[in-house]
DNA sequence: TAAATAATGAGAATAATTCTCATTATTTAT
DNA sequence: ATAAATAATGAGAATTATTCTCATTATTTA
């Protein structure tokens, strides 16, 4: 059962506001990760642009979205509600789409004794990963 | 046996002109990935700073260097001038540093096989991937 | 070497994001 | 339930990174 906005925002010890609701609904809703300027239009007239961008703030610092950037320099956000969803993003080189992917629990492994031969050679300690894949989704693979 | 900049520029067709020298020769000097304030930092008095983004779209368009975006949303700019050098980046979470690294030859291997399934479940035609690391570097490791 | 073409520099324009500050909403303590 | 204290909001100004404009200068072509 998925977890109110409201209740989000009182377990982390934040105080429950209009624009935090509204802001959290969308991305409830939308349930993938969304460009700034997209959420932005459709919350047009409910959410100041720049309570947008403190609300978006504020929801980052207690980890409940998180953000990242396209290839086309998009800022994207999307809701990281459960700790344990590990995931890796597919782009879409045409239009822009981009969609959450899993890797199989054996690539993972594979990729942890991968990273650690990286961690001896390179002297850094690393504490997390990302694997971003390129291509064309099933819409704009055709019209290629 | 290093190509010179002037070489570069015309196996590539577009004209010699001071700016794109200088940038790189500054970015042959520099070895590893360097944001573009920091190039325009080494640059300054050299190349205006409208003539120094023109000339680094002018060499991405030629496939001379490569652009990507860190964790903290600095643009880097890199030379590409080995079509083979495929390789990633690991970032430091402390003070920014960016190194190319390889994988081993196996992973990359297993990675394709990876891919090749999700291209399946996705629907997705991949064409490229990239896996990002971010971890401390030696320097800033032991200040934390 | 002259004419044609392309690139440069300075600063204006644009876009994304953050900041300021007076007003309004939310929380806390009674 | 209410008043006082604290925190968040909205509007627009400020900031930053990047692109654009256009008159001048350099490079290439013939």
């Amino acid at each position: 059962m998925e977890k109110s906005s409201r209740e989000i925002l009182s377990e982390n010890n934040i105080s429950i506001t209009n624009p935090r609701i509204i802001v959290l609904e969308q991305l409830l809703k939308y349930k993938k990760p969304i460009s700034v300027e997209d959420l932005q239009d459709n919350l047009k007239g409910q959410v100041a642009t720049s309570t947008l961008y403190r609300v978006l703030n504020d929801l980052k610092k207690i980890n409940v979205i998180s953000e990242f950037i396209t290839p086309e320099n998009t800022t994207m956000i999307e809701l990281s509600l459960h700790e344990d969803e590990h995931h890796h993003h597919l782009f879409c080189k045409s239009c822009g789409d981009v969609i959450d992917i899993e890797l199989s629990l054996g690539f993972e492994q594979k990729l942890s004794s991968e990273i650690k031969s990286i961690e001896k050679n390179s002297f850094f300690i690393i504490e997390d990963h990302g694997l971003e894949l390129f291509g064309r989704c099933s819409e704009c693979r055709d019209s290629f």
